[in-house]
DNA sequence: TCTGGGGTCCTAGGACCC
DNA sequence: TCTGGGGTCCTAGGACCC
C-alpha cells in the first residue's frame, strides 16, 4: 500500500506562558498570566494564561484587570514579543528538519504536509523533537485537510495527538454548536441560530441557496462546506507576503485634545513608514483607525496619488485622513495602516529571481 | 468583562466608464 | 431621454483568527 498525504496541525501548549516559565523555572506550577504591560491596573488584555491560571477562570482576551480580580495570586508578566518570536523560530526550524512542508500560521502553530503511512508516529516524533529542542510541549492534530487537522488539535490538547478525517467528522462534530467550526464565531453562530441552525449537523443539511442569500455568495456556501468538514488540503511552504502593515495604540487615559492626537498620528505614521521601508515595497493606501471612549470604532482611508515608500508622504497622508475624523468625543485608540501595492504570488516569485 | 495589537477576507454601495 | 447591463475602482465596515 502506498503512503498517503496527511495534514498535521502542530500547536504549542499555552505557548507564551510556557516560554516565560521556561526562563523562570520558579514559576512552574504557578498560575501565570501574560499580557499588555504586565500590570493589571493598566489597560490591556490577557495574551495567554497558564493552565493553572485557567483554573481560576482566566482566559486570553480577558481584561488584565478582570484577571487580577479572578486570581489575585496569579503572577502577571508583560508580553515580550522578541522572546516569543525567537522561540517560535526555533520551533519552526525544528519542524523543517523533517521531510515535510511547513506552513507557519502564527507564533505557536503551523500546518505540516507529509506523505506517510503512519501519521501518529510522525506526530509523536515531532512532539519529541520540539520538546527536545525547545523544552516546550505541543499538541498535534491529524487530518485529511487543514480544517480537520486544525479541529483535531482541539481534541489533542494538552500534550496529545488526535486524528479527525472524513470518516469520523460527522460523528465527532455533528452535535456540536456551529461556533465550534474554525471560521464561525459568535456573530455568525447567532445568525445561524436565528435560521434554526444550531448544530454542525443542522448546518451541514441546510439549503445552500438560503445560506448564500443570508451570508453572501461566498460566505454562505463556505459555511456549508465547513459543516461538512471540507476544505483546503494543500500545505504550502511559500513564505507569506503581507498585504499591509499597521500600528495602533490604546491610550492609558482617553485623549480629547486634537493637537495631542495629531502628534500620536505622526508617531504611528513614522513607525509604519519604517515598516514600509523594511518591507521594500511601496504603500498604495494609507488608513486611520479611531476608537472613541464608548468603544465605537471608525476607519477612514485614502489611496495615494501614486504608490510611495516616502516617510514624509505617508505621514502627510495619515494627517490628511486624520482631518476627516470627527473629534467630538474622547479617543481611546488611534491606529495607522498602510496597504501595499497588490502583487500576485507569481510576480513576487519572479521578482526574487 | 470597560474590552490589546496585528492581521485576513468578504460585502456592499457609489462613482465612473463603455 | 425616465433609461440596460456589465465591469472596475474606491471606500467603510463586518467578522474572524492568532
Amino acid at each position: 500500500m502506498s503512503a498517503t498525504d496527511w495534514v498535521l496541525h502542530v500547536d504549542l501548549d499555552q505557548f507564551i506562558a510556557a516560554v516565560e516559565v521556561a526562563r523562570r523555572p520558579e514559576l512552574r506550577g504557578r498560575p501565570v498570566v501574560v499580557g499588555g504591560a504586565g500590570d493589571p491596573t493598566r489597560r490591556g488584555v490577557v495574551a495567554t494564561a497558564s493552565y493553572e491560571a485557567r483554573e481560576f477562570g482566566v482566559h486570553s482576551g480577558m481584561p488584565m484587570r478582570t484577571a487580577a480580580k479572578k486570581c489575585p495570586e496569579c503572577v502577571f508578566l508583560p508580553a515580550d514579543r522578541a522572546a516569543y518570536e525567537a522561540v517560535s523560530e526555533r520551533v519552526m526550524a525544528t519542524l523543517r528538519e523533517f521531510p515535510v512542508v511547513v506552513e507557519v500560521m502564527g507564533w505557536d502553530e503551523a500546518f505540516v504536509g507529509a506523505r506517510t503511512d503512519d501519521p501518529e508516529a510522525l506526530a509523536a516524533d515531532i512532539r519529541e523533537a520540539v520538546l527536545g529542542e525547545t523544552g516546550l510541549s505541543c499538541s498535534v492534530g491529524i487530518g485529511d485537510n487543514k480544517l480537520r487537522a486544525k479541529t483535531a488539535t482541539g481534541f489533542a490538547k494538552p500534550a496529545g495527538v488526535h486524528r479527525l478525517t472524513r470518516e469520523s467528522w460527522a460523528a465527532v462534530m455533528g452535535d456540536r454548536p456551529t461556533d465550534a467550526l474554525w471560521g464561525i464565531g459568535s456573530r455568525t453562530s447567532k445568525k445561524l441560530a436565528a435560521l434554526g441552525l444550531h448544530t454542525v449537523a443542522e448546518l451541514a443539511r441546510a439549503d445552500r441557496a438560503v445560506l448564500a442569500d443570508q451570508f453572501g455568495p461566498k460566505m454562505g456556501p463556505y459555511f456549508w462546506l465547513l459543516a461538512q468538514g471540507a476544505g483546503d488540503a494543500e500545505v504550502t511552504g511559500t513564505p507569506h507576503v503581507a498585504k499591509g502593515r499597521s500600528r495602533e495604540t490604546t491610550f492609558q487615559q482617553d485623549i480629547a485634545e486634537p493637537a495631542e492626537l495629531a502628534e500620536h498620528v505622526r508617531q504611528l505614521a513614522r513607525q509604519v513608514a519604517q515598516d514600509v521601508a523594511d518591507e521594500a515595497r511601496p504603500a498604495a493606501r494609507v488608513g486611520l483607525k479611531i476608537r472613541y471612549a464608548p468603544f465605537v470604532t471608525k476607519t477612514r482611508s485614502i489611496t495615494l496619488p501614486a504608490p510611495s515608500s516616502d516617510a514624509e508622504e505617508i505621514e502627510r497622508a495619515a494627517l490628511e485622513v486624520f482631518e476627516l475624523l470627527e473629534l467630538d468625543r474622547p479617543v481611546r485608540l488611534l491606529g495607522v495602516r498602510v496597504e501595499f501595492v497588490e502583487t500576485d504570488a507569481g510576480t513576487v516569485a519572479d521578482t526574487v529571481l
